[in-house]
This record gives structure tokens, sequence and C-alpha cells, in this order.
DNA sequence: TTCACATTTTTGTTGCAACAAAAAAACATG
DNA sequence: CATGTTTTTTTGTTGCAACAAAAATGTGAA
């Protein structure tokens, strides 16, 4: 029988592995909500958290300030960053110019399954909106996105826009409810499935660019209501 | 006196530490080309290189497979990755998206001095290449293109682009010195700098991304004439 | 040689303890 | 009360050893 040629590699990490299991529990924690901005995570309170020694808890807490969803506030003391407007406009930027490539490269690949994909997550979302149920909505909102971005099929893309999402994720969970209330992204996401089945490659960048912006409008206007620039409740 | 507003952190990784030590001076040897696409690295080994234990020496390869220098060829292996021609497309396609951004955004504070230090880093370049400095030239190359990035004034912007040419740059050293005789930067980088002076956003984008894209014509042609698709000699 | 299998060596992971340094708490002082 | 100082507690880092699993090596048969 004939063999697949050798793939040489570009493994993942392991996932058997307790460090890798720790960072991936803590990262969904972290979008998920169960720290807000300020929190501060020691390699001890993980390594009880998460019921593993010490090794794995500090791999995580390292692996975690890499990717930027956690930074140091002082030599030994890593903390849940506070999101400025600043760095949320950076991350925006950059955000629009990958997001957007990714999206315009998608509508090669896009077949009648992803098609049927989307409306069912954008459904989910919806229904996770009408009962409030605003951590799901966001969940079922980061699928969407990325349900459509895969479709590049650029690994390396993938894992890049992976950590942006990550590095604003935390700050999300204090702007709600206000955030999703108004249903910014509905007709985004609508227009992105049709940009998908038109085969419009401009129609779909600039659905999923119009999504980010007005994404980060609706930040700026909550945040503006609360003290200077700062995107956190407290 | 008054007192500067709290920065609340961002800070850095502490450069005093071990595990900060060892992945900054495994990182210059990559990029320097102290090691070929396939070699093995083992903690063991990178602990007796560098003089350290074997937990900062563990962290630096973490560390470095996160960044996506190092790949895992198996569950306990290692090694500098093979660049296959796909994943150069890729990591093109992500560059001309994100350092023609900050090429844009660097324009409005380009200043006097800024044109000073481009000019000196291009002599240096020239000079490199004159004298067959090859490594050199590829630093020196580095240091004009990050210089203007830096006038950007986004860190995370410039974090995301230094670990894209992470990935790519341990596979040029096999490249040498088919890849730089052609001069083709030269060019780009003389209009990159007119662009600055002119303060012409849309002339600096495109200068940055013709660069780019001219390197990426000279890899692949380059790589045509080895076996297929493999951009590395063995 | 080529392939499959058994054996030996190498290797990453994990847990842990010692230590210095930083953070927090307690305390004193104005 | 606020503020500077000392004491106590907490914390990350580092080195190391045990272990299981993987890789390398050796072996033998076809």
């Amino acid at each position: 029988m004939e063999m697949a040629p050798e793939d040489e590699g570009h493994h993942q990490h392991q996932p058997n592995r307790l460090g890798e299991m720790a960072y991936r529990n803590m990262k969904e924690r972290l979008i998920r909500g169960a720290f807000s901005p300020g929190d501060k995570l020691t390699i001890r309170a993980v390594s009880e958290m998460l019921d593993v020694s010490t090794t794995p808890a500090r791999d995580a807490i390292n692996r975690l300030v890499i990717d930027g969803a956690l930074i140091y506030s002082g030599p030994k003391t890593v903390i849940v960053p506070h999101l400025r407007l600043l760095d949320l406009e950076e991350i925006t930027q950059m955000r629009l110019a990958l997001e957007g490539l990714a999206a315009a490269l998608s509508v090669k690949a896009a077949g009648e399954a992803t098609i049927e994909e989307l409306e069912l997550l954008q459904a989910k979302i919806d229904a996770a909106l009408d009962e409030k149920r605003y951590f799901d909505a966001l969940w079922h909102n980061k699928e969407f996105h990325f349900a459509i971005y895969r479709l590049s099929g650029m690994p390396h893309l993938l894992q890049v826009i992976e950590t942006l999402w990550l590095r604003v994720g935390a700050s999300f969970n204090g702007l709600y409810p206000e955030f999703s209330e108004t249903r910014y992204g509905a007709h985004n996401h609508r227009a992105a499935i049709e940009a998908l089945v038109d085969k419009d490659v401009a129609a779909a960048r600039a659905a999923i660019e119009n999504d980010i912006r007005d994404g980060f409008r609706q930040m700026k206007k909550i945040s503006a209501g609360r003290d200077q620039g700062n995107l956190c409740r407290r």
C-alpha cells in the first residue's frame, strides 16, 4: 500500500503532558472568565487548583506569559493584565490585517458543509444571547470566526490569530452584559456567510473587518462610560 | 517631584534569569546559523552547551518550540525545522500584512535621526556583502527592518513580527551565498528610506512589501535548484 | 542488503527541596 | 491618619534524581 509522504513533524505539543494539560485548562479558564484583570496567579496556587505538581503549573504560567495572556507586574508576580485602550487599538489593527487575510483566503475552500456549520453556530450565538448566557455567546462567537479562518488552511496564521484573541479575551469579562446586548455582530456574521456563498473575496474580508471594527467601537463606547482608558471594572 | 503615572507593569521577562539568558543565547545562535535544519536539540546538550542546569535549558527549548523556531519531530525529539515551501509561503503572506502595516504606521514618527540610522545600517549591509560576511549582512538587514518597524510604536506588533522572522530565520543559513549575491534588497531599502523622507505612507508600505516579495522569490528560485520544495541543503 | 525484533542507551517529564529575593504584614514614628 | 521601617511570609528559580517512554543500537533471519 502506498504510504503518505513523511510529514517530518510539525507536531503540536503532545496533549498527554501535564504541562500541556495545565496550559489548556488555564487558557480555557481565562477565556471563560474565571479570572479578572489584576488577579495574581502563583505557581503553587495553580498547582493546587489543577492538582498537579509545581513543574507543570510553572510551565503553564510561563507559556501564558509568552502568549501575552498574563504579564509580570513585578519580578515575582504575574497577573491577568489590565487591557488599556492603547493595547486594544494596537491589537485591533493586527486583527484587521490578519483576520482580514484569513477571511479572504477562506473563500476558496468554503463549501456546503461550512455554510451549514456557520449557520448553526450563529443560531447558537443568538440563542445564548436570548437566554443571557453571555460567556457562551462569546465562546460560540469565537467558534464562528475560527470556523472561517480554518478554511484558509494556514496553521501558522491560525496560531497567531489565536494568541491575539487570548490577549484581549480575558478583559472581555468585565464588559458584560452591555457588550453583547446590541448584537452588533449578527449583521456582519450574516454578511460573511453570504460572501462565502457568493465566493466573493472582497465581501468576505469586508464583513470580517467590519465585525472587528464594530466590536472595537462597542468596547470603546463602554469603556468611555468608565474611568479613563482603562477597560476593566476596577 | 511629580511621579510618572503607575505603569502597572507590561514588564518584559526579567533578563537576569538563567532560563531567559539561555533562551536569548539559543535564539542568537539559531539566527546566526549555529544549527542546520534537522539538528536535534536535547535538554542535556543545551544544558552543557550553556553551562546551566537542566531546568533553564528546558525552559529555553520549550519557549523556542512555542515560538515555532524549533519543532517536535517525535514525542521526545525537538529539531530545527526543515522549512517547506508551503510554510514559507504562508509566513510570507503574514509578513506582508503585518510588516506592511508596521511600515505604513512608521512614517508618521520618522525623523532626521531615523533616516541617518537607516543610511548607516544600509551601508553596513553593503559593506558586509562586499566582504562576503553573509551572516552579518543578514543581521544588519534585520536591524534595518526593525528600525523602521519600531517607529510604529506598537510593541505587540513588533513581538509578533519577530517570531515570524525567527520561524524562517534558521533556514536562511543553507541558502548562502546565493541568497544575497544579487543584492535584491538594496533597491527596496533605498525606496523605503525615500518614502520615509517624503512622508509617503503608501510608498513606504510598497517598498517593504516589495522587499518581502523579492526575498521570497529569491528563496523560491534557489530552492527550485534543489530537491522538491525543501528549502534546505539536505 | 532489507526488514523485523530484542536490547541498550538516551531523553523528557515530573516532583521536590533549598535558597535568595520579593511581597505582604506588622509595627513604629511623625 | 499617613508614612517610613522592620519583620514575617510568600514566591519564583534552580538543581537534581527517579522513572517511564522513546530512540538508537545491535542482532538475526530471509
